[in-house]
RNA sequence: GGGCGAUUAGCUCAGUUGGUUAGAGCGCAACGCUUACACCGUUGAUGUCGAGGGUUCGAAUCCCCCAUCGCCCACCA
């Protein structure tokens, strides 16, 4: 293996499956649930069946990923459950639109049973297809325990739950207005209806009074409602119906006559102050039709069409239509006063798109403020985190404000709703399956409510549900409650909050401790992924382009915690770049053979043997240990992508890396103290790193021979940081840390006057160093071959200014001197030195202001003043010298 | 009508208890194929931290107000 050598660049294609592959085969992803180790789980937001993988997922299961495997490696039992949600009204939308276009069929055509084969047939066939996507992006999914919503355990669930909250009294059949969707011809909860801005306009309609005396003007967006008014309703402090209110109104376009009423609902000030009275079309006009005993005439159909009670010039007119036959009615009758411009809100259907329709009818509901109070408590005690938590205020007040939720869907795909009614009395018995007899006459016919359930209310089970509750398995207990979500803050209600009120209500405990909200994805311009806009980039291109980690790297490096983000696929370039670069640190240490056995094993270094940039890099990785350890801990993955880059691609490679050439190619380089320290940095990185990147660090580790062929960098512990005593044994104290970083300053400086000099950098240089103290030269004296490298100085000697003309490089650490015969351009020397003078002086000048603040000197902490007395009296020594420099050019 | 977020270099964004000469990536300019990497290296230029007040010795950071953009919630027909 020692001879072989790597690509020059780094393929993702020829090793991600592979990995992939290997790691789900040993049974990597799989928890024991007898495990000893603490537990730590994860319920994945189960995708739709009929969803394929977007951005959105990608972001949301790479946090999860992350999660478990850093976990995994900080030696806890990790189980991440894996699903799909069964997705009702999608999910049959999707099959309908398929059975027209494949076999020109609708529902009714099929029947109930025979559509519902065709949903699970289509399920087998096309369904699902994001649960191998995922695969693709590397989640460390615990695949034999899928679930599914609709699978018989959690259907068993389903109705176990439906059934105590009936005998709790918290489920109830209702009366009332519900959303109704007209195109899926069903009923919605309000989190389904999404209001949108739109023009439209408001009539003004003249209602006469029966008795001839004038009229009452109505203002209304919803004239083809009118067939529907059973009342026109005023304020009853309103003085321009005084003794009016009472009497009767003859209803445009009918025959019938309704009452004026007064009912405080109605505002003054808005349109006419009349307002027409639609009770079984409208949530308000039904409040009032309730307070004042209205008829509720229905003259829609399910599918928004007019009906019978219309009237015959509007039977079965789609309700748009209608309402422009209304308004032509009204125009010829003299009836309409004005049309006005008007922008108003309209109630769409999330997954229908159509405006929804409301509409009176008989729903199932769960009476909600019971179960809310424990789960404010919840988040409010802290017991559950949100992360970020600005969230906790919109989910409070949703909670607070909380109305009962409409859960009987009029569709087929979904869980049959488990009440049974009595043929013979109507008597309803809420029950798994239908009984013998009724309870009340005895009689032995029942037939099922047709109704299935909203698909919420399997899912708000799923933390507990997948484990088999209300089976008390060893699952269930060992991984219940379960430590992180990851969702987006678009579910918070209907998914975030309900699976809190059903952790409290069934399982008496918390579903989870901690809830990170992900961002929302946009594209470059700022606007939302979107079919219609085909703006939404198709992750397995990404990958196929970029490699899976690239992805996974890069989404997690533009994603701050909150904060919505611009993506677009050039910024995989990020990724794709960082895999590359550290699959060339391999590449470089490879030319060396792999790692010896030991590599892990600090114990016999000495700091003897040690060159300052081994102490320092030590410093730095010791550093970068605790960084990612916390920014994982605290759900701070951007930050971590950050931390671990600038260590990797700064510090390591631009630094330590080049720093080491000499030392690794020397005759001994195959054995030395440098080569220990480059394995165990770069083992210890690819471990930091492999959460988020989880191939090409598991590609690399095997390729470095950091484990054996069999084993894993998954299986690894994470890194511990070495004992502050051992790095002090070590030699690794910061104030080496300090001096090598002033060493790489004086470093820059060279390169800077390399650069005005436009001498190419492969060009090797005689340097001559004067160190700024005694301090500075014992330290520079330390390692001549590492400094001569970073400088590509061909020689390098410690002392005065050489003879003759020579250009120079003022740091903090020593002036350096690169002779230059013949080629030293005073001016261009003079003008350099100036500028660093000038900035010298504009430091010291702030830092005198600082000082001489008294303020300052007494409130900041003690440090803060040190740290700044420092930088002056070190920048004070370094003007000295630029100025000595600058009067010797000039003398 | 409430609530929340954003406004920092040409672009996309960091900046965690107020205290380094305000940073990164991309882009740009100059130089360089120095045997890990051109998916690279070196060097460099660029910011009145949205406007205005206030608190403080000190504000990108805290408070007030305003502006612009975005999101969520809310029954004004």
């Amino acid at each position: 293996m020692s001879e072989e050598t790597l690509a020059k660049a780094y393929t993702p294609a020829e090793v991600e499956g592979k990995w992939y592959q290997t790691w789900e085969q040993r049974g990597y992803f799989h928890a024991d649930v007898n495990s000893p180790k603490t537990p730590y789980s994860i319920v994945i937001p189960p995708p739709n069946v009929t969803g394929i993988l977007t951005l959105g997922h990608v972001l949301n299961n790479t946090l999860q990923d992350i999660l478990i495997r850093f976990e995994k490696m900080r030696g806890r039992e990790v189980c991440w459950v894996p699903g799909m949600d069964h997705a009702g009204i999608a999910t049959q939308a999707k099959v309908e639109a398929f059975l027209k276009k494949e076999k020109n069929l609708t529902r009714y055509d099929l029947g109930r049973e025979k559509f519902l084969e065709e949903v699970w047939k289509w399920k087998e066939q096309y369904g699902g297809k994001i649960i191998q996507q995922l695969r693709t992006i590397g989640t460390a999914c615990d695949w034999p325990r899928e679930r599914f919503t609709f699978d018989e355990g959690l259907s068993n669930a389903v109705q176990e739950v439906f059934i105590r909250l009936y005998n709790d009294g918290l489920i109830y059949k209702g009366h009332r207005i519900i959303n109704w969707c007209p195109k899926s011809r069903t009923a919605l909860s309000d989190e389904e209806v999404i209001y949108r801005q739109e023009s439209g306009h408001l009539w003004h309609i003249k209602y006469p009074y029966a008795d001839g005396t004038g009229c009452v003007i109505v203002a209304t967006t919803r004239p083809e409602t009118i067939m529907g008014d059973t009342a026109v309703a005023v304020n009853p402090t309103d003085e321009r119906y005084t003794g009016q209110v009472g009497k009767m109104l003859l209803l445009p376009l009918t025959d019938r006559q309704i009452p004026l009423i007064a009912d405080e609902y109605v505002e003054k000030d808005f349109g006419t102050g009349a307002v027409k009275i639609t009770p079984a079309h409208d949530p308000n006009d039904y409040e009032v039709g309730l307070r004042h005993n209205l008829e509720m005439p229905n003259i829609m159909n399910d599918d928004g069409t007019m009906n019978a009670a219309a009237g015959p010039d509007f039977d079965g007119l789609d309700r748009n239509v209608a309402r422009r036959l209304v308004v032509e009615k009204l125009e010829e009758q003299g009836l309409l006063v004005k049309t006005e411009d008007y922008v108003h809100q309209v109630g769409y259907s999330e997954r229908g798109g159509v405006p929804v329709e409301p509409r009176l009818s008989d729903q199932w509901f769960v009476k909600m403020d019971v179960l809310a109070k424990p789960a404010i408590e919840a988040v409010t005690s802290g017991k559950i985190k949100f992360h970020p938590d600005r969230w906790v205020k919109t989910y409070l007040h949703w909670m607070e404000n909380i109305k009962d939720w409409c859960i009987s869907r009029q569709l087929w795909w979904g869980h049959r709703i488990p009440a049974f009614y009595c043929e013979k009395c109507g008597e309803v018995v809420v029950a798994k399956n239908a009984p013998e007899k009724c309870p009340k006459c005895g009689h032995e016919h029942f037939r099922q409510d047709e109704d299935v359930l909203d698909t919420w209310f399997s899912s708000w089970l799923w933390p507990f549900s997948v484990f088999d509750w209300p089976k008390d398995t060893p699952e269930l207990k060992h991984f219940y409650p379960t430590n992180t979500l990851i969702t987006g803050p678009d579910i918070i209600f209907f998914w975030v909050a309900r699976m809190i009120m059903a952790g409290l209500r069934f399982m008496g405990k918390i579903p989870f401790e901690d809830v990170y909200f992900t961002s929302i994805i946009r594209d470059e311009k700022g606007r939302k992924l979107s079919k219609s806009l085909n703006n939404s980039p198709d992750p397995l291109d990404v990958v196929a382009t970029y490699g899976a980690d690239a992805l996974r790297f890069t989404i997690i490096y533009i994603a701050p915690m909150g904060q919505d983000i611009r993506y677009d696929n050039k910024k995989c370039e990020i990724g794709r770049n960082f895999a590359n670069k550290i699959w060339n640190v391999v590449r470089f240490r490879l030319q060396h053979g792999t790692a010896p056995a030991d590599w892990q094993d600090l114990s016999s270094l000495k700091a003897s043997e040690l060159r300052p940039d081994d102490q320092w890099i030590l410093a730095r990785l010791n550093r970068i240990t605790k960084t990612m350890t916390k920014d994982l801990d605290e759900f701070d993955f951007n930050d971590a992508s950050k931390a671990i880059y600038d260590f990797i691609w700064n510090e390591f490679c631009n630094w330590y890396l080049e720093s080491a050439k000499p030392a690794l190619s020397a005759p001994a380089g195959t054995t030395c103290a440098t080569l220990k320290v480059f394995d165990y940095c770069l083992g210890t990185f690819l471990k930091l790193l492999h959460p988020i990147m989880p191939f090409v660090t598991d590609e690399l580790y095997h390729q470095m021979g950091f484990c054996g062929e069999k084993d894993s960098i998954m299986l690894q512990p994470w890194p511990q940081a070495i004992s502050d005593a051992r790095m002090q044994e070590l030699g690794a104290t910061e104030s080496v840390e300090q001096l090598n970083a002033a060493k790489y300053d004086l470093v820059r400086a060279v390169r800077n006057l390399r650069a005005n000099y436009q001498l190419s950098t492969s060009l090797p240089l005689d340097v001559v160093i004067s160190p700024a103290s005694p301090e500075a030269k014992a330290f520079l004296d330390l390692d001549h071959d590492a400094l001569a490298a970073l400088l590509n100085a061909k020689s390098l000697t410690l002392g005065e200014k050489p003879a003759g003309p020579a250009g120079v490089a003022v740091s903090a650490i020593g002036n350096a001197f690169v002779p230059l015969a013949g080629l030293v351009d005073f001016a261009a020397e003079t003008a350099r030195l100036q500028k660093q003078q000038t900035e010298a002086e504009k430091y010291i000048a702030t830092l005198q202001k600082k000082l001489a603040n008294k303020g300052y000197v007494e409130h900041a902490p003690a440090a803060a003043v040190e740290a700044d007395r420092a930088h002056l009296a070190e920048t004070e020594d370094k003007l000295a010298r630029i100025r000595e420099q600058l009067a010797a050019f000039n003398s």
